[in-house]
DNA sequence: GCCAACGTTGGC
DNA sequence: GCCAACGTTGGC
């Protein structure tokens, strides 16, 4: 069982918008570290959905229900999509700046590698967001 | 295979 | 709107 971040602009595709539709596939992803972390997902892996640009915060947990098919995007055979279903909303988000703040968090790669929109997620990291999100 | 130039992302 | 960080491209 593996843990993940994936970021979303709330402009593209919201956390609102994810209550409505319970399940959605990510896609149109262009980085290949990005894409090995899809890849890599396993189904039933639990990842944090993390509001970039605006919010700039953690506000829920996604599921993984369709491991890696070809992203329906493009025709490049290299990029990749990934199926998601609604898990849990966090009672409380967790702020980009309290995540700086904790001395286990701050160096989530969500902080160090600013730009990866998949980013990986170790069991102590993800525990603990779920703490400070009271869960 | 190196490296400069350029483009993109995302926090501030 | 600016800028830092990083990825990609293309000339050599």
């Amino acid at each position: 069982m593996n843990y993940w971040l994936i970021k979303s602009e709330p402009f593209k595709y919201s956390w609102d918008q994810f209550l409505k539709d319970k399940s959605t596939f990510w896609d149109g992803v262009r980085n290949y570290t990005a894409r090995n972390n899809l890849r890599a997902m396993k189904k039933g892996d639990l990842a944090l959905f993390y509001h970039s640009n605006e919010g700039l915060c953690i506000v829920g947990i996604a599921k993984v229900i369709k491991e890696h098919y070809q992203d329906p995007t493009t025709d490049e055979t290299a990029w990749l999509a990934v199926d998601f279903s609604l898990y849990k909303s966090l009672k409380k988000p967790v702020f980009l700046a309290d995540i700086k703040k904790d001395e286990l968090l701050k160096n989530m790669q969500l902080v160090k590698q600013s730009r990866l929109s998949v980013c990986a997620v170790t069991r102590e990291e993800f525990d603990k967001v779920l703490l400070l999100g009271g869960m």
